[in-house]
RNA sequence: GCACCCGUAGCUCAGCGGAUUAGAGCACUAGUCUUCGGAACUAGGUGUCACAGGUUCGAAUCCUGUCGGGUGUACCA
């Protein structure tokens, strides 16, 4: 195939003195061939000829070297047999196979959950987590160096309102729950929004009153801040640990403050910052009508401030070239902002924000609505423990614990790949913990499936040793999607769309389906089993190599 | 007001560096069973690709406008 690309770019070249790539593209079954490409219609215009034509000419010139046909406007389709293209895969095949080195020297670091430990562990918290993580994930496959950091929200505001709440519930730190800290927050937040509306501002004002405190290192605000990190920590690392996520660090906008607020005097001494009558710092940006926040009027760090602090020790500790902000899509302007401030400030890294649609639900009237705090949210517990109580119900064989894990989470994983992760999606449990169709479990049963008849039948190597004559015509499509996946690893770096990796995890599982429902293989020849049980290997080590992308672990069975 | 995202089958969504006949899953119907693991496979679609223009030999895909939904718009994160 390569040969070919370069041989027809270079009659383009020569004939028409036309510099262009050929591009291949899987064309549809129905469709003779297996490869097609839409030069000639892409070139036509230049060479001021019809694309049909053009094709036909540059066929003649391939022809009979190549099967080559003309198809449709112009297209041109290359025909392989499934033995050359066994002979592709097999050149290519390593046990890396699908990795690649282009990040090789380059380090990225991606900020994932970045959970809220002034509430429980929600729903609303699930996409920065899967979407971090197979980022992380997807930066390693293409051989880059990946740091990764749970930048907790154990500052600012949360701490003051939790502060204010957990006084006046009476409780003492030893009794309270991060369940407790969850209900003071959502009840908080609703007087705080009460208060607003009104014109007031007692409460807003006990609250900040903490937030300052505790940045002036007042002994009781530290004890207090200390517990509910402890509280909080507590449960979401149990949270995490169940997701099957994890972060190398988790240094939380509290450890940046004092660093924050000292760059904020800096870069007002430099000039790059204006202080504002009322104590506030700002720093203007060109093309922004509203400059960046970066102090509060009573001197207080705000989110901008600890994200000031993070970038300066980031960029010293370990030189990214490339920093992914996992956040939701609310978040845009706030980052866009903040990347204008870290360029203006001569921070070289490049900054991702990652973002995703947010999650609804139904409400009672059957209208999608986005999931709030204040309307009550699924917490990531309770999602957990749903889908593995279905897990448990639907799949009636004896699974061991870790296994059930394993399902469930693959489907909740999963779920979020389905769709673009721009597009919002609707929590409807029915989709969330689907096992079957186009789900996680389907593709972990494909898995699991492929290893069962390996086991089975591989006993004595017998894969190992086929005929050189085997046409492998019956795994024609398996192979065509197996030569597909380096590509697809390294295409969706430039997007970060990792959902199409999903889609093809999607693909390939459907295949193999489809495949050993037509394919003998127990009972096929010796010479003949060999040599599928081979390609099922391969197969079962790109499905898993697809869905570790995607963090969507294999159960031992199902 | 301005900015960004979205509008594709009953539902949830792919497809959008233009191109061979617009696809999946769910749901529904009918099949395949002495299972190399049936949690599977096969067959079944009357979709104004929101609407209207434009560019193009060719537009769901690119451009402009309109309508509808969502989000954001400095002392929240």
């Amino acid at each position: 195939m390569e040969e070919l690309r370069e041989r027809i770019e270079k009659l383009i070249n020569d004939k028409y003195g036309v510099k262009a790539e050929v591009v291949w593209a899987a064309v549809p079954p129905e469709v003779k061939g297996d490869y097609a490409t839409n030069i000639a219609l892409r070139i036509a215009k230049q060479v001021g000829r019809s694309p049909r034509d053009i094709a036909m000419e540059i066929v003649a010139e391939m022809t009979p070297e190549y099967d080559l046909e003309v198809a449709g406007a112009g297209f041109i389709n290359v025909s392989w047999s499934a033995k050359k293209l066994w002979r592709k895969l097999d050149v290519e095949w390593s046990d890396q196979y699908g990795n690649n080195k282009d990040g090789e020297g380059k380090m990225a670091l991606v900020e994932f959950p970045s959970v809220n430990l002034a509430k429980p562990y929600s729903v609303g918290h699930l996409r920065p987590g899967t979407q971090g993580w197979a980022t992380k994930k997807l930066f390693e496959a293409n051989g880059w160096k990946v740091v990764t950091d749970n930048h907790l929200g154990d500052a600012g505001t949360p701490f003051g309102i939790w502060a204010v709440g957990f006084l006046e519930s009476g409780k003492t730190l030893e009794e309270t729950t991060v369940y407790d800290l969850g209900k003071i927050y959502i009840d908080m937040k609703a007087r705080l929004k009460t208060e607003e509306d009104v014109g007031e501002d007692g409460l807003a004002k006990r609250v900040q009153d903490w937030l300052m405190k505790l940045e002036a290192k007042d002994e009781k605000a530290i004890e207090f801040a200390e517990a509910f990190r402890r509280i909080s920590l507590e449960h979401v690392h149990g949270v995490m640990q169940r997701m099957g996520i994890a972060t190398d660090y988790e240094y939380g906008e509290s450890f940046y403050v004092e660093k924050g607020k000292e760059l904020v005097e800096k870069y007002l001494g430099e000039g790059k910052f204006v202080k504002n009558a009322d104590g506030s710092v700002i720093c203007e940006l060109d093309g922004f009508e509203i400059p960046m926040l970066v102090l509060k009027s009573n001197g207080a760090a705000l989110y901008a401030t600890t994200d000031l602090g993070c970038m300066a020790y980031r960029a010293e500790r370990w030189h990214p070239d490339k920093v992914v902000y996992c956040a939701g899509a609310e978040q845009k302007f706030y980052f866009e902002q903040l990347f204008a401030m870290g360029k203006k400030l001569g921070f070289e890294q490049e900054n991702i924000h990652l973002w995703f649609g947010m999650i609804d639900q139904l409400n009672e009237a059957g209208k999608r609505e986005k999931m709030s705090s204040r309307k009550g949210v699924v917490l990531m517990e309770e999602m957990l423990d749903d889908a593995e109580r279905r897990v448990r119900s639907e799949f009636g064989k004896d699974l061991d614990k870790e296994d059930v894990r394993k399902i469930a989470v693959g489907a909740i994983k999963y779920s979020d790949f389905i769709g673009d992760r721009k597009t919002g999606i609707l929590y409807d449990p029915e989709k969330i913990f689907a096992l079957t169709g186009c789900s996680g479990p389907f593709c972990q049963y494909a898995v699991v499936r492929m290893k069962r008849i390996i086991e089975k039948y591989d006993n004595e190597k017998e894969s190992e040793a086929w005929s050189e004559d085997y046409d492998f015509e019956a795994e024609k499509e398996v192979i065509k999607k197996l030569i597909e996946f380096p590509q697809l690893i390294k295409t969706t770096m430039d997007s970060l769309e990792v959902h199409k990796i999903a889609g093809y995890a999607f693909d390939l599982a459907q295949i193999m389906n489809r495949y050993y429902e037509r394919t003998e293989i127990g009972g096929a020849e010796k010479e003949i089993r060999g040599a599928r049980l081979t390609v099922i290997k391969r197969a079962a080590a790109v499905l898993t190599r697809a869905l570790d992308v995607l963090g969507v672990e294999i159960p031992k069975q199902m």
